[in-house]
DNA sequence: ATAATAAAAGACATAATTATCCTTTATTAT
DNA sequence: ATAATAAAGGATAATTATGTCTTTTATTAT
């Protein structure tokens, strides 16, 4: 037997790879990108609504992306949130290191000890690789490759 | 530029594929499978300290694991948790799904809308990809696997 | 039968993540 | 200059995940 679908006692978390937080920085960003097509800028209550995320955590959320350089802001009337030519070639991966920090990119998904050549588990090897396509994955997924593909599809970035 | 060591501003968390909770399953499953070579059974307190876990919070977590059939146990002297044949064929997805649910396996690391062939984001397939290696990697994990390397290093279970 | 052992069960406590609210600062238009 | 706008910042609240404690139940050895 293997494989059977078991109710999930314990834990009722996301449990996959990225915080709910992250979650939230990466379909803003993503929005931010498509409203910056022709140098418009988008307001908080903007993103929440087109997210689908709380209005004041995605604030919070703007706040830390703005110190990481994701994204640009002004304050006052017609002011909000942009992403500019340069902001565009950040990736998935920045995203993701802001946030959630290098976890997701270096840590063992099992939680044994520390990856070692030395004792490495039966797993390690495939680990690794996994590890590491996910890491190129993100780091090739440019904030700009979004734009189009996003212009396509109404609602994308909503849950 | 790309992928510059942003600090980590809001998320202090793992981060990781699996919970911390579903990583002690892990590790305590393992080291049962490793004392049940000869058919010794082993206590809460000794697989703790072996997995470096509190002892009352895998207490919790294997009655779990008891309960999902993953592990089996015994009251009394000369009682604790054991595996059995069977129970060597079990893989690391069936701890996942028993203690984190098929997030990690089906849920969409992105979190924007669910999977659709028709407005898929530009990762979708890469995605998929890695996840259906994910998944693969862990079916085919058997506990049983795990026996023979951790008999060769020591506290290996450990963090 | 009784005492000792060890897991099962349930209530409880702490810490981390997620979410909300309110005040301040900067900018723009009048 | 003033009022309006919108993000920045800081304090706080709610929820979830993690961790602890105490009592109960089952088993074994005496
Ligand atoms: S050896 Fe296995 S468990 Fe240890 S860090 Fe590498 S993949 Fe993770
Ligand atoms: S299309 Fe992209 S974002 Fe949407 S579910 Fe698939 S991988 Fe995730």
């Amino acid at each position: 037997m293997s494989f059977i679908m078991y109710k999930a006692y314990l834990c009722k978390t996301n449990a996959t790879m990225i915080s709910k937080t992250c979650e939230y920085a990466i379909r803003a960003t993503l929005f931010i990108a498509q409203k910056s097509l022709d140098d418009a800028r988008t307001g908080i209550k903007e993103i929440a609504r087109n997210i689908d995320s709380p209005e004041a955590f995605i604030a919070k959320i703007l706040q830390e992306l703005g110190k990481a350089g994701l994204v640009l802001s002004a304050k006052g009337p017609n002011g909000g949130f942009y992403i500019d030519d340069r902001g565009m070639n950040n990736t998935l991966a920045d995203i993701i290191l802001a946030i959630d920090g290098d976890k997701l990119f270096t840590g063992c998904g099992l939680g044994l000890k520390t990856c070692s050549d030395k004792k490495p588990c039966p797993l390690h090897d495939e680990f690794t690789a996994i590890r590491q396509q996910i890491k190129n994955m993100m780091q090739g997924a440019k904030i700009g490759d979004f734009r189009n593909s996003l212009a396509l599809g109404e609602k994308f970035l909503r849950r």
